[in-house]
DNA sequence: ACGAGAACCTGTTTGC
DNA sequence: TGCAAACAGGTTCTCG
């Protein structure tokens, strides 16, 4: 499901159709997704205007008129949609939350195994809320670099996969982008995260913004559920050097190597051997 | 306190 | 071919 870049594509497909709009009508298909709904959560939202559409980490984050604060995971396999005719095609199975703005365009939020949750929060409560209260720096701010990475990794006596995916050390990086990032900055997914020091830390964290920016340009990476607001598929997927690539050979060319796949911490990593250390 | 594993839920793919 | 097990982009809770 989607990891920043997907997260942040979905943002930019929202922003001009929900940035400035009135929402008209909620729907509310379910009683709870991962969570349940907040009380009374289609007539907080109703006659509010949308200030803004922002995102940290995996969460977007839309601002509502009046303080509220709408809080949005997409959990695994969350999809966004957008239609813009109206009325909307009939809703599929999994489609449970709509937003109906009054540019006549209907928003819908469909997740099969609802690990997505929505939530809305008031502005005093938005600093201690527990998901967002501990999460890392975003790795695409000017101010994340090398020293800071390192210093969040800084005794850390787990595997430097399992560190990535930790979203207190740094935030958004999920299970495709922590084995891409390692590739690129040839460091092997089973070092000890406090190793990671000094120049490789520098080239971790380079390599880190370099494959963020480059998926969330291809509209992040479609592998089953990750889709575009606009329906388009994602193709960053092509661009993977070792996710979903065990046994094929190693994109360096030089080292004769295979992508392995290997499990830690339950999840799946990919990587050569040979070209990280 | 920290880290690994299970749990949450549904759909799809894999393997016998 | 058919069915069951394994697996899937996330996060949190429990247990050692």
């Amino acid at each position: 499901m989607p990891e920043l870049p997907e997260v942040e594509t979905v943002r930019r497909g929202l922003l001009p159709v929900l940035e400035g709009r009135r929402l008209e009508r909620v729907i509310q298909r379910r009683p709870d997704l991962r969570f349940p709904m907040p009380e009374g959560f289609g007539q907080r939202l109703t006659g509010r205007t949308v200030d803004a559409v922002q995102r940290r980490a995996k969460f977007l984050m839309v601002r509502i008129s009046g303080g509220d604060t709408l809080i949005w995971h997409l959990g695994m396999s969350g999809r966004v949609m957008i239609f813009p005719e109206t009325p909307a095609p009939p809703p599929a199975a999994h489609d449970h939350v709509e937003l109906l703005t009054d540019g006549g365009v209907t928003i819908r939020f469909n997740d099969a195994r609802r690990f997505g949750f929505m939530d809305l929060v008031a502005a005093e409560d938005l600093a201690s809320y527990p998901m967002l209260a501990h999460l890392g720096p975003e790795p695409l701010d000017d101010e994340f670099d090398g020293a800071v990475l390192a210093e969040r990794l800084r005794g850390k006596n787990t595997p430097i996969k399992a560190a990535l995916l930790d979203q207190r050390v740094v935030a958004g990086i999920g299970n495709i982008y922590a084995s891409e990032a390692l590739f690129r900055a040839g460091i092997s997914p089973r070092r000890l995260a406090r190793t990671v020091q000094g120049g490789r830390a520098v080239k971790l964290a380079a390599a880190i913004k370099a494959v963020l920016a480059a998926a969330i340009a291809a509209g992040g990476s479609t592998l089953r559920d990750h889709r575009q607001p606009n329906g388009e598929l994602g193709y960053f997927q092509h661009a993977f050097e070792v996710y979903d690539r065990a046994g094929q050979a190693c994109p360096n060319g030089v080292c004769n190597a295979v992508i392995r796949q290997i499990v830690q911490s339950g999840r799946s990593t990919f990587y050569c051997s040979r070209c990280q250390r």
